[in-house]
DNA sequence: TGATTTGTAACTAAGAAAGTTACGTGCATG
DNA sequence: CATGCACGTAACTTTCTTAGTTACAAATCA
């Protein structure tokens, strides 16, 4: 995994879990089902918890479950929670130069956030549960 | 400069070219006024050149300016022309897992694309000029 | 010819993120 | 209560990407 990995590896938990919303899963057992660590998978899940996406249990019967319906997830939710700026750039530098440049700063910065915008409009509109495959498409159990 | 730093370089110098596209501009004068370094500047611009949005000429009094006219230049020309892929992930894995694994990936591949396709859609509606500020925002000379 | 500028290769530096190890905390069960 | 299991997290290493830098050949024009 390289690029988008966050990303990747939530929504395909997320998706998992929106087929079997009552399973209790591990870290080791999400891991080796997504071929990566333990310790990635409690950080990434991490933020997800901390969004209210997901609840953890520690202990002898431990592991993570979804904390809503799967049709109440949506991909809006995941990319707020990962607080990934697929688009944003960064302010190249601090507004003391010419009036020029900062006119052209605000105006490309303005663009981007608009892209921003429409694409998590987008996303407020698809749900885990569509993902997963209850949602319309097509639908198989293991 | 660090994320997006290719095309928010990009993107400040076409901007800069639509506002007067008759000057030639040199790469160590662009990368000064980028705050980057000329061989940097030569690397992303050489991109928009190959996409052919930029001519670039050798010698005494060589530089770089725009090859078509700013209006005729769309973000998505720029997009395309870097090969930023904002969106997409890669495949995590070879298709040869469970059928419910592939069938998932294809799905979240099919929205990534289809997200990938709705930002390239409204990235194709912004021209350059307008970028510049020549396209009905209050305009400004050096 | 000589100054100037692009084109490019080769290398270094810096940063981000995954992977890894280790260990503390909490909980269920025997 | 003791044990095993699972999360929570810190600290470190590894890997990858990309910017930065140096160097030099090729092209252009006064």
């Amino acid at each position: 995994m390289k690029r988008n990995s966050r990303l990747s590896l939530a929504l395909h938990t997320l998706a998992h879990m929106a087929e079997t919303p009552d399973d209790m899963r591990t870290s080791s057992d999400i891991a080796a089902h997504a071929g990566t660590n333990p310790v990635v998978v409690r950080r990434v899940l991490g933020r997800l918890r901390e969004a209210g996406l997901l609840r953890s249990e520690k202990g002898h019967a431990g592991g993570w479950r979804l904390a809503r319906r799967p049709d109440q997830i949506t991909l809006a939710d995941v990319y707020a929670a990962l607080e990934e700026r697929l688009i944003a750039t960064d302010a190249p530098r601090a507004p003391g130069g010419c009036a020029v440049e900062d006119a052209l700063q605000t105006r490309i910065t303005a663009v981007m956030q608009d892209l921003e915008h429409s694409l998590t409009a987008r996303l407020s509109q698809i749900t885990i549960a569509e993902l997963g495959g209850r949602g319309g498409a097509p639908q198989c159990h293991h």
